[in-house]
DNA sequence: GTCTATACTGTGATAGAC
DNA sequence: GTCTATCACAGTATAGAC
């Protein structure tokens, strides 16, 4: 590897960082092979040269999001105590969204319809481990719902630009915003968040 | 029409209503003619008699639910007021959730890669007419969040139920969490609710 | 590593028999 | 109204030239 190496990606970067975008925006069923080699300027073969197959690109793809979801969730495996630390853990979960939000995008909107696919299996598992623990034991129906409202919510709305949202919000009010809001629906004991 | 005609759907309604079905499972893209045929009993040729196209079957799919959500518009149309009417709204908003949530479900999750089809364009009319009428103008970031939160939260609260949620949950149980949660995100000035 | 050419399957849609 | 047969095309994937 030579040193003075342009900074221009390899093609399998190329690929998949064009697949990541346009699984997200069409859909992995909507998102054809040759749409993925015209995105990143190659060949339909080409694309199949660098990966077996659509599903191995979709493995890229979602791959190293779930990576990161879970070196986030171990950082924070132990701590299940003061509520400072949980504001710290919302922080660096809403923080994952926003870095890979192509990423969750896909799994959110998408992962229903790719049950059986090994990379969305592998996904929901770690989701499942992040459930248990923000909550180790969901002790109410309305726990549980929180959480998927303050998940499946922050996620939607960190991606629904496009749509009826008027979108082009700043990002550091949207980050702020959410920490908040995600916190106020984790955390069960809630002593109010001054805000504005 | 005869009086005592069996109680048994007619083609069109079995066919809209087997696609409803696969199109919030699989995805639009994802769902083919010959599925829904297969689905509904008929051949795929029947399925284009009695619809002119794939998306004449996303736009009769899709339509009964705008339709619906249209008429809960309308009747709190004028009503910005109380707290009361607004928790009225609310609880509204929710059960329209219940009742159409495939549909929901498929606006939600695809919305974004069906733009510029008609019947998805006025879908998104009417929800931004929603968002108006929830907070006649978004007077912060964090009020326009919450918005986003309250509604993609809800609707996909509601339809996870195959992905990492463990699902079954009961429904009075959680459309009483979620008339509780989405009230306290939408409602700004918020004196605390009592729960549990 | 990248391409063209090709194989094969499934797609949405049409024509026409019944 | 429902079907079989057929169409033109796009889909994933493979083979082989360069």
């Amino acid at each position: 590897m030579p040193l003075s190496a342009p900074a221009r990606s390899n093609p399998s970067d190329d690929l998949r960082t064009a697949a990541t975008e346009l699984f997200a925006s069409a859909g992995y069923a909507g998102t054809s092979l040759q749409q993925i080699a015209d995105a990143a300027g190659y060949s339909k073969s080409s694309v199949l040269y660098h990966f077996a197959s659509k599903e191995a690109i979709l493995d890229a793809a979602l791959g190293p999001a779930i990576d990161r979801l879970e070196a986030v969730l171990a950082d924070v495996a132990d701590l299940a105590g003061s509520a400072a630390q949980r504001t710290a853990f919302v922080e660096r979960f809403i923080d994952f969204l926003f870095e890979y939000r192509l990423e969750v995008h896909t799994f959110i909107n998408q992962g229903q319809s790719l049950t059986g696919v090994p990379v969305v299996e592998r996904a929901n598992r770690t989701v499942a481990a992040l459930a248990e623990s923000v909550s180790s034991d969901f002790e109410s129906v309305e726990e549980q719902v929180r959480f998927g409202v303050a998940l499946g919510g922050a996620a939607y709305t960190l991606v629904a630009g496009t749509n009826f949202s008027d979108a082009d919000l700043p990002v550091p009010e949207v980050r702020a915003a959410l920490v908040t809001i995600v916190s106020d629906l984790l955390i069960p004991v809630r002593p109010r968040r001054a805000h504005r």
